[in-house]
DNA sequence: TATTGTTATACTCTATAACTATA
DNA sequence: TATAGTTATAGAGTATAACAATA
């Protein structure tokens, strides 16, 4: 499924965000495979490439958790676009470091995200455009700024004694 | 994980788009599940009061795949806010028909749904909010349309003699 | 033959738990 | 004691396959 239907005559803002957020989502994944990229490896590289940070600083970046940056730190390694390095100031903690081809393919993944969303936003006016931007922004930093802590947790306690 | 994090300076779609579905998301779920229901039970329930409707109309309308439907269903039996009735025209199929406790029902939660646009629209000005509204319906009905049929299928075709 | 609805289940995704090593 | 990273795996969500009844 993608997201919940419109369920009336008015603007139904889930509608509108589920499916235009989905919709993208699927364009820029199907994009950035085309270098056989996922969003988080762009995202890692990206980040990984501004300052020397840390496995667990990447992920807070990201808004992943610790184990999914262990496997998209892994799928990096093996395309030899980035790699694990210890760092000196905290033995338990390792740098990730961007190859020189990490680098390059950074400097295309980001043309090709900046192009997908150019795409996205082609069809508006310049200045609906600019407004739905800052209206954007204006929900994160507002109301929409952080989800609710749901009463019923993403997954029970495991059992314990097994 | 909720989304891929601003890789920027620009204003990023991606995250926009992906921070506020998933905030409104879970907003939604919790306010919903209030009352008992689901977005998807609030979904089929509206859809199958304005018409006579089979499972698969209301999966369709709601983009859920038909085996999602039916666990959806069966909840809103359970619950006593809806029942399948065979349908005089073609016996396959199945008319959900809406109990008066759904209608009831169906009546809250669209107020809820309502409610919680409300507030997540409530920080933006007037103006703003119109124009957020329009710029999405244009995406909508534009570029970010229809999804691209990724070339990875969600799932591997089971294989043959399991 | 195709379609509606159903059951059963396989697959993906991601977080939890438990661990090692360091702090 | 707490934290960085790792492995293994549980759980949720959802689509696929196969089927029965009917078109």
């Amino acid at each position: 499924m993608t997201a919940m239907a419109p369920a009336r005559t008015e603007p139904d803002l889930s509608f509108l965000l589920d499916h235009t957020s989905h919709v993208l989502r699927t364009r820029m994944a199907a994009a950035l495979a085309e270098i056989g990229l996922t969003a988080r490896m762009h995202c890692v590289l990206v980040h990984a490439l501004e300052e020397e940070r840390t496995q667990i600083q990447l992920a807070e970046i990201g808004d992943m958790d610790k184990t999914t940056m262990v496997v998209t730190v892994d799928a990096l390694e093996e395309s030899g676009l980035a790699e694990r390095r210890p760092s000196t100031r905290d033995r338990r903690a390792r740098i990730i470091a961007v190859t020189e081809e990490g680098a390059r393919l950074a400097a295309r993944s980001q043309e090709i995200v900046d192009r997908v969303h150019e795409e996205a936003l082609g069809a508006l006016p310049t200045e609906e455009r600019a407004v739905l931007l800052r209206a954007l922004n204006r929900l994160v930093d507002g109301h929409l700024a952080t989800p609710v802590d749901s009463s019923q947790p993403a997954r029970r306690a495991r059992q314990r004694g097994r």
